[in-house]
DNA sequence: CGGGATCCCGTCGGATACTG
DNA sequence: CAGTATCCGACGGGATCCCG
């Protein structure tokens, strides 16, 4: 009966979507999704395959990944410790929209370093002159 | 000839590509591209459309977005003064991906908020019980 | 191996005041 | 209207040490 208005729109900033956007976006989350599409990893691989990240964020954000439902987390208690970290259907969800940021990112980065240098140099030379 | 390998990894930490997909791992970004999807946009009405951001961070954005060459900057020095952003062709081609991380949010809410419901029961109680 | 706990510095980002 | 400049508190995130 009153269970009527879910209407969620990030754009409006008390809106638990606008926080949950924050959360994806985040670089470790994109790529640790990608990271995790052909299959379970273990936490060193996924930290050797994540070059630069640290132990603290790598953990964190698989935590909150888990937590969030987009990945399971399973710790076999052998000798020594192992645990699996796996894609969530609701993470495999996910993951296309990921690929493709970072896909983009990897096609148009030339066209971005182009619009950088383009923008730098009219910030110097405010316009009509060749001067320099 | 050589002009050869231009592989680029956002896994690996130093390459261009990583950076810029910080750059793109931004709730403000997103946002933006959105918001200017419909056509040109004045600053006051992106100020208002996009709910919660800050006249600086708004500012801030715009400005690496425009240096990133994902929309263009138009000042019409008239009094009072007038400012239009615009999306670039290279920000369209950013849209449709950014469109949809904002979509997944909104339609995936619900989940991840089931999802850390469980999350966090099952922290407080380990496993068999049934207790409070 | 897979983390947890702690220290600590840099920056992100909000609030406020002022300008063309 | 569309910003710039400044101050400053919060926390993001790396480094280090230790544990099960």
């Amino acid at each position: 009966m009153d269970r009527p208005a879910p209407v969620y729109d990030a754009f409006v900033a008390e809106c638990p979507t606008r926080a949950l956007l924050d959360r994806l976006s985040d670089k470790w989350v994109s790529l640790v999704l990608v990271a995790l599409a052909p299959g379970p990893m273990r936490y060193r691989q996924l930290h050797r395959r994540i070059d630069g990240v640290s132990q603290k964020m790598l953990t964190q954000t698989l935590r909150s990944m888990a937590r969030d439902g987009l990945l399971t987390r399973t710790v076999t208690p052998t000798v020594p410790l192992r645990t699996d970290y796996e894609l969530t259907p609701l993470g495999r969800s996910l993951l296309p929209v990921m690929a493709a940021i970072k896909a983009w990112a990897e096609t148009n980065i030339e066209a971005v370093e182009r619009a950088r240098l383009d923008y730098d140099e009219h910030q110097v030379d405010g316009g009509t002159g060749a001067a320099r």
